[in-house]
DNA sequence: CGTCATTACGGAATGCGTAATGATA
DNA sequence: TATCATTACGCATTCCGTAATGACG
């Protein structure tokens, strides 16, 4: 095998024609300048340069190899510095795993906010539940998450990026959008409810019921996404407890209630990471963050 | 500066994330391929893999790395490859010369010659008079050309390609064309001529002054190319002397009629090269050539 | 305690620089 | 004879392999 060195000799010979010049350029004497030259020739097989002690000539071969050579030196001197730039976190890739509701409020401006921090990074973003991520965050397949609690806190750090309020989602003129007030337990304790499933939607399924006293009766679906159960309220299947910004949907056909005695405001959404993520794109992104 | 054998064995430690297996397949023992990483990891100035003892695993920069070190490996193998190809001939690239005068007879068959000798060989084709090849392939600009005597023996070679005969080129309907038989001398005594340049087409001129006795005084134009003194004949200017294979042009209004005694075909289209030449892909064409 | 990467050490090989040689115009 | 590439030689460095060490499960 020939060394780097070889070909950068054999370019600045290549350019100089003249092992003099071009080991002066080298820094280096003349005459391991020419065992170097000769050393690729008898690697690479064929004779580069004619050199009549008075002339040197590149060959066609010569020629031919000297693009080659050139390449070669050029990815040698770039390739360092690209790995470096990953390393600094200045560029490489971010996957990045999210909740389809997180996409109604936050992912937009926080996507904005990388664009301006880690602008090189190619961002690589999948839609899915918390426990996709969280499952991908762990083997490695995710480097950052945004979703919503629980986790395993000695796995996975996160930071609140948005706390909202929870309000019911009806059907235009119903009965409760005329009251003009918030709606308390009692105003929705005969009312179809479209749930969220206590698997998928874990989070929210804890939430209503732990804050709402509900008859399980009245549960008439039971979905995983705040999309689906929108959707559903349009149709006019019944009422569903859903985050504050999904009103910034827009959907037609449904109504968004307030709900009395909230203790602030309860739905999280987290950016959640792996404690063991090596992936300096989002050491600094991460430390742009929090300043 | 980093080895072409750290990156061998960086990509092996990669692809096998093992450094015993790594060097097993690079058939040497693992402490030199930990000191090689270790190397090449100090010269490119970024942790490349994190090794706690017991598990390797790539880090992000690693992981760019090693996909310049592949491109990097593969260009080192197929450098000296392509390489040799030149050496042998069996690639590169060949700058032709030839005249526009050429080009009505030998150039295409030539062309095709040539695609079957040495296919893989780049074609660089110029149009230049014999004056311009000769200066071509002196000054290493060209490598074969397809021009007319005379040229210096010592410094050139050639191959006759083509002999053919002279004709007389006359307007349709001229009067010598009524006549049915080989033109004489006497026949054109008081034609106009449209005549070769004694400077730019030197072999022409030379030729025709030899071959027949011409009153200087009908010369009513002198051009340099073969093509220009057709279109002047079509033009009814007058007649010219031109290569047999003018007609095979197919310029409407021009008629070619044959000229009595002439020796053999004394028009001579050569392939010339320089002898210094060097270029592989010219030896092998004039090595098929000569079979 | 077994596995596996790393450090320690001795010997061989590589590669530089200085000096001598050779070849060309 | 002058220039310039190449060979000769001595010395420092590099690098391999074997052996020892160390860390993790």
């Amino acid at each position: 095998m020939f060394t780097i060195e070889q070909l950068a000799g054999f370019v600045a010979v290549a350019e100089e024609l003249h092992f003099g010049r071009a080991a002066e350029r080298l820094n280096m004497t003349q005459p391991p300048l020419s065992r170097q030259i000769q050393k690729l020739e008898k690697t690479v097989g064929v004779e580069l340069l004619t050199r009549n002690n008075r002339k040197v000539e590149l060959t066609s071969a010569g020629a031919g190899f000297l693009e080659d050579a050139r390449r070669l030196l050029t990815l040698v001197q770039r390739a360092p510095l690209a790995a470096q730039r990953v390393a600094a976190g200045h560029t490489g890739l971010l996957r990045i795993g999210f909740t389809a509701a997180s996409s109604f409020s936050i992912l937009g401006p926080l996507l904005e906010e990388i664009a301006e921090t880690i602008p090189d990074v190619d961002i690589d973003l999948r839609e899915m539940v918390t426990g996709e991520q969280l499952a991908g965050l762990g083997s490695g397949e995710l480097d950052l998450g945004i979703g919503r609690p629980p986790f395993d806190k000695d796995l996975f750090a996160s930071r609140l990026l948005y706390r909202e309020g929870l309000v019911l989602a009806v059907p235009d003129g119903h009965r409760l959008a005329q009251l003009h007030r918030d709606i308390s337990p009692t105003d929705f304790k005969d009312e179809p409810i479209i749930m969220h499933s206590p698997t998928e939607a874990r989070y929210f399924y804890d939430l209503v019921v732990k804050m709402l006293p509900l008859h399980h009766g009245n549960v008439v679906h039971t979905v995983s996404q705040i999309l689906t159960m929108v959707c559903l309220v349009a149709a006019k299947r019944g009422v569903a407890f859903v985050p504050q910004s999904t009103a910034l949907l827009g959907v037609a056909g449904v109504r968004f209630l307030p709900l009395e005695s909230q203790q602030g405001d309860p739905v999280e959404l987290h950016a959640i990471w792996s404690r063991s993520s090596t992936n300096p794109a989002l050491t600094r992104l991460l430390e742009s963050l929090s300043m």
